[in-house]
DNA sequence: CTGAAAGCGCTAACAA
DNA sequence: TTGTTAGCGCTTTCAG
């Protein structure tokens, strides 16, 4: 095998591998500091089995296309255009490189690629949590289209913080991401970070909770029907004293389900008894708090629903702590229908979202704001009313 | 502004921007062809809204070394070296340069710095699924942790499948990860993918579901202890007969938790009886078709514990469909807590697994790993039993 | 103290 | 038909 005197391609290898590893032991600069992470607390550790360990092998660097070349004594530039079937270069040339490619399991580097092209062909995800069976349905959704186009994720979680949300932002973009698809935290009330990404032109996507919806596609819910399906259905059931637990009121979602819950009582001929739509901030304690004083009311509800499942569980919960019984005295529909809707007893009535619909449609949209930068377009899916145990009376 | 006369700043910026638009309207290579994903048929789209679209601006590029160096009229190595506060560089143009690059927002673009340190600062993850809150739970873990130290999740999802998996890592590898941290799925009985990337020295932490165990970082729950601890609450609360819905044999831990099974049984002075010991594959089919066998026996468990909460949950609708009282006829417990497992009634006795603690650990042996090539060592992390209603029978 | 130049892996215009 | 070269953004020798 003829190696270029200059080059010594093995021994070259060997050489890359010892530099590469002591630059790592060199600390460098200080101006970008990486922060060190302190040792947590990790109580739960109890013991630890060391292993035997073996001898160290020198680090192979990835295939380049250089390594190729010089292996068949052409050029770079032959190469390359040889694996993606230039028409300029001759078919046995051709057929060599690519069966050595294949043989070599030779994949292109994407940092040079990158650098050149000025792309990553990764899309950064922001969502308030990684834990909510909610977003990682939407997320497995995502993932599944992008790689379908060759494009990878990267995930950032907000924690439902805005703060967060706006350093999830700074990191994807100092990732250098192709682009972002987000759920916005339910702190978010001023999106300077969006509109800066919306000045540069990096194409931006946005589904569940929305904002500037004149600039960037979005993904969502029609929340209002949802919720007029959520009335009509306990009103047909005989409840009559409805009450919401609702969200942060900055957030669309929330904005959308209250006029859903005027409209749905209107079109029911209900009353609207402002005592009965509670705004919350999505905790615990507050489902509890509030359900304590709607059943203190002179009047208490027979019916309640809310923002989500979890809340709605909680309010389950306090009604059987106290003793009264759902569906017959009060009855429960949830909302964004969590997989173990069906483990409670009763089981929840929830509206269903089309969790993985919504990942996929939020990725097209991405690849068409990519494709052309002045596409807009809302894309609103239907949920779906469950019927189970918590919302119907047996007769 | 002084421009050098073959750069022509500016302009040059403008005639890139449309380049690479041009650059991505041709397709080229067939070679490595990216699969064009068919519309998904979405029947959940109702109606589309579109908005009014802007006047197309210049995308901007990020900033570069380069780009501050004109502006400041100094050369690019100067600004890289005043960026890291190099000694060499006078204290006033250390100065100068920091502050611009403050103003300008410059953040160092990492897929240069990748090609040259050979690096990209992302750690490849790979999970069973992506949305069980137990893995999403132990993705945050190593999320955080990973960001403390600089580094992005390249989040993957084997789905379960081995094939997947393999098409994971390899997809991976292309990304060019510094390294993965794994959950194998529950099929994967072969590791030669794995046996590559320990050849290649490409770090590689598993965690809960493990092979390779004498050449990986691996972290793991004590299931033997776990299931030990189970049997003992049954068995001090009266119960004899325990039933085991296992999981998939090759695994490590159904293998521990049926040797747990077994010496606990034996440290209670129970007798086994293989026909209580059953593996399945995970499906909620085969939890329900066990749950029947088990009472059709001539003597029918008076307890049943699962490889998992979702199993145990299917388990226990089927005893509440046939009438069966829980705890009282037989006690049920899960295994890897489920946030839910409160919403259930009778609520579940199940085991806790410090999920956030699995991830940060797993996160922290991939830097060891990282720093030392020889390090192998794996840490056993505690499960807790959180006792809830559905195992102890009221006096 | 600062600048020029090489090189990380790749593509594409230009030469031969 | 193939090779040479420049350049994407950055660091780091080596020269001034």
């Amino acid at each position: 095998m003829p190696f270029k005197s200059h080059d010594s391609y093995p021994f070259c290898q060997t050489k890359c591998a010892l530099q590469s590893f002591a630059e790592k032991k060199k600390c460098c600069g200080t101006y970008f500091p990486s922060t060190f992470f302190p040792t947590p607390p990790l109580s739960w550790i109890v013991f630890i089995i060391s292993a035997k360990s073996f001898s160290p092998v020198m680090a192979k660097r990835h295939l380049s296309l250089k390594d190729l070349a010089t292996e068949l004594n052409i050029s770079i530039s032959t190469v390359s255009r040889a694996l993606k079937n230039h028409p300029d270069i001759s078919p046995e040339i051709t057929k060599k490189v690519q069966d050595l490619a294949l043989a070599r399991n030779y994949t292109p580097n994407p940092l040079a690629m990158g650098l050149l092209k000025q792309e990553t062909r990764m899309i950064g995800v922001i969502v308030p949590d990684l834990v909510t069976h909610f977003y990682s349905s939407i997320i497995s959704g995502i993932e599944e289209y992008a790689k379908s186009r060759g494009y990878f994720i990267l995930l950032a979680s907000s924690y439902e913080s805005m703060e967060r949300e706006i350093e999830s932002v700074s990191n994807l973009l100092k990732a250098r991401v192709d682009g972002m698809i987000v759920c916005l935290s339910k702190e978010t009330d001023r999106f300077d970070h969006f509109l800066r990404l919306i000045e540069n032109e990096i194409p931006l996507v946005f589904f569940d909770r929305l904002c500037l919806t004149d600039r960037v596609p979005c993904v969502a819910i029609d929340n209002k029907d949802a919720v007029e399906k959520i009335i009509r259905h306990f009103h047909e059931g005989g409840y009559r004293r409805i009450a919401f637990i609702s969200g942060p009121t900055h957030l669309n979602i929330s904005h959308d389900r209250v006029a859903g819950y005027l409209s749905g009582l209107q079109k029911a001929g209900l009353d609207f008894d402002p005592c009965l739509l509670r705004p919350c901030n999505m905790l615990v304690e507050e489902a509890i708090q509030i359900t304590d004083d709607w059943l203190a009311l002179p009047e208490p509800p027979d019916a309640i629903f809310g923002i989500n499942d979890r809340i709605i569980f909680e309010v389950m919960k306090e009604l059987r702590n106290r003793g009264i019984k759902i569906p017959e005295e009060v009855g429960v529909i949830g909302f964004a229908d969590e997989f173990h809707a069906t483990f409670s007893t009763p089981q929840l009535t929830s509206t269903m979202h089309p969790t993985r619909e919504i990942g996929i449609k939020a990725a097209e949209l991405f690849f068409k704001k990519m494709e052309d930068p002045e596409f807009v377009e809302t894309v609103v899916l239907q949920a779906k009313l469950v019927v189970r145990e918590s919302s119907v009376r047996s007769l």
